[in-house]
DNA sequence: CTGTTAGCGCATTCAT
DNA sequence: ATGAATGCGCTAACAG
């Protein structure tokens, strides 16, 4: 179908080898300019492309880095696309993309399909599942880059962002603001640690400033719209003393269920509650309020995990690194 | 690095033609049992995977599909492509995704990267740009199947939405809901004809319900909140008696920046005004109220793209096709 | 300045 | 039942 380096050369006249040297400027000035002309002209008529995939097989590396994540809809690992896709650009990498749906077993089945690809290397978006012993295989015959979160217990390099540290600012900011009674609505699931890890930080900041926490107001929604306005009802059924006058909420979405709510009462945010959200996804200041919250450097995440793993194909080893997230302050708070 | 498969011929005292019939079934039955087993367990003793690269270099296909869109980030484009990649992995397909932002002469790049990966087809969304050389000889080499846009006078399939219709269903209800002054902020850019066609199918619908469309009423907005925030304030400044009774908005988040300067302003959705959008973004059942829109088969789109690219790799003609969006109704109408 | 040769990892005749 | 030989498209030593 398409043209081969041999039609090139065959049809002008030279060896396999001379073209091959014109078309990748090898031994530059080795080849006369007439032979040249000629070899570009031909390749240029037939329409001659190398084959990437011939060039991988001969050489060490094939320019393919995979990704494997949970859901690529999930705005914030579009995001983390585009930045990896903008550096693997820069570098002439591709990007090969798999969604697991939290399925683990396709968790291994696409790290597998990865590894007979001959990828030079996969970043990964595990979730807390057992897959260790494929893993290990894997990642002996190739370098791979955990983001988001890490399966315990593995010794593989992981580009974390610090959820601990997300939740303990956003709680922290509500005491400073004045705020005693902070409820928390989390999404402390197994598969995904961030939920604890959050809800962790929210702890802690309460400890910190010698608050105990109430587990009447600590209530696990999950991390959708619904768990959110479920949950705010809950809150409002409380007797007034007992009611929370912030909260801090584990997404953005449940957040927005939980000030549709509240609004719906009659409260009034951020004056009879605060409201601080997670993630800056992006129509977060279209809330009304406009939703403080947490911001994760996603793009920049992205772009940072590709150059890790650029480094490491390069020879350099690969590091773990802990990103700090950023507290977005608007009107809900 | 990774092991062979001479290494595990070698390791398991066989010849490398034995190991290949062993690991794909080939001449069942017409290898050992006892040979059989000492190659899977040498095999899986060492770790071995096959390149898949190596087979594509000496069969016909790579088993890998492009996808290049401007931004994958574009809640839709990300739907989409779950939906190609639920397909795909069924069949041990995989995709390598590229992002343009829009720039044309990216288009042109990864078109040709695409092309020297040799992938067997790519998934296109094409803008409304001139590069229609570039395409004419990558098409040529291999299945290329536009999706949501197609290129003026490219003889080459094409996956659509109808918008037209999209913006003449939504038109039509309104108009059928009893209104007469029906505004339209469109997102007419060049580069994405999307937007024109909404407006065609708008002013379709007011022509058959003898309407007269009124410029005035016609706000160019583009695609985000704050267009429609802006054109919604110019739309208060109209006289009372020019001031229309309904809007039908290009974008969905343009929608929602209009209804936010509309309850700002004291009118009530949809009493005084009635809102229409268009995408079905995930939220737009969590907007207050709740928006009515017109809705794409997303998913859909992404599998049946993915099915006729399979078809075509498999020799089928490619096929054309035209998807009709939905109205959602909800509560801002 | 240019051609010959070999080899990347694998599947596939064709022999044995 | 198994092995030797060939070729896929390309690059890189090595010759000439």
């Amino acid at each position: 179908m398409a043209a081969t380096i041999k039609d090139v050369a065959r049809e002008s006249g030279v060896s396999v080898c001379t073209v091959s040297r014109v078309l990748n400027n090898t031994y530059r000035n080795k080849v006369s300019e007439e032979t040249r002309q000629r070899v570009l002209d031909v390749s240029k008529k037939l329409g001659y492309r190398p084959s990437l995939i011939a060039r991988g097989l001969k050489g060490k590396t094939t320019n393919l880095v995979g990704l494997v994540v949970p859901d690529i809809a999930a705005s914030f690992v579009a995001n983390t696309l585009m930045g990896i896709q903008s550096v693997a650009e820069d570098y002439g990498y591709s990007i090969l993309v798999y969604a697991t749906l939290g399925n683990p077993q396709k968790d291994i089945d696409y790290l597998r399909i990865l590894q007979e690809k001959r990828v030079d290397g996969i970043l990964w978006l595990p979730l807390n599942q057992p897959i260790h012993e494929v893993f290990e295989e894997v990642a002996n015959d190739l370098h791979v880059l955990q983001i988001y979160n890490h399966l315990e217990g593995l010794k593989a390099p992981a580009l974390l962002v610090n959820q601990f540290k997300g939740g303990y600012m956003a709680t922290d900011y509500l005491i400073k603001k004045g705020h005693q009674r902070i409820a928390h609505f989390s999404a402390a699931n197994v598969t995904d640690m961030h939920g604890v890890q959050r809800l962790t930080g929210y702890k802690e900041a309460l400890k910190t400033h010698n608050i105990n926490p109430d587990e009447q107001i600590i209530i696990e929604t999950g991390y959708h719209w619904d768990g959110g306005y479920k949950a705010a009802e809950r809150l409002l059924k409380l007797p007034a003393k007992k009611r929370p006058t912030a909260l801090f909420a584990s997404t953005d979405m449940v957040a927005w269920g939980a000030i549709k709510r509240f609004k719906q009462a009659g409260l009034s945010i951020p004056d009879d509650i605060a409201v601080v959200g997670y993630d800056d996804i992006y129509i977060a200041d279209k809330i009304d309020p406009p939703l403080t919250t947490i911001s994760q450097p996603k793009e920049k995440l992205g772009q940072v995990a590709m150059d890790i793993m650029l480094q490491a194909i390069s020879g350099e080893p690969m590091t773990s690194m802990l990103f700090d997230p950023e507290l977005i302050v608007r009107c809900s708070s």
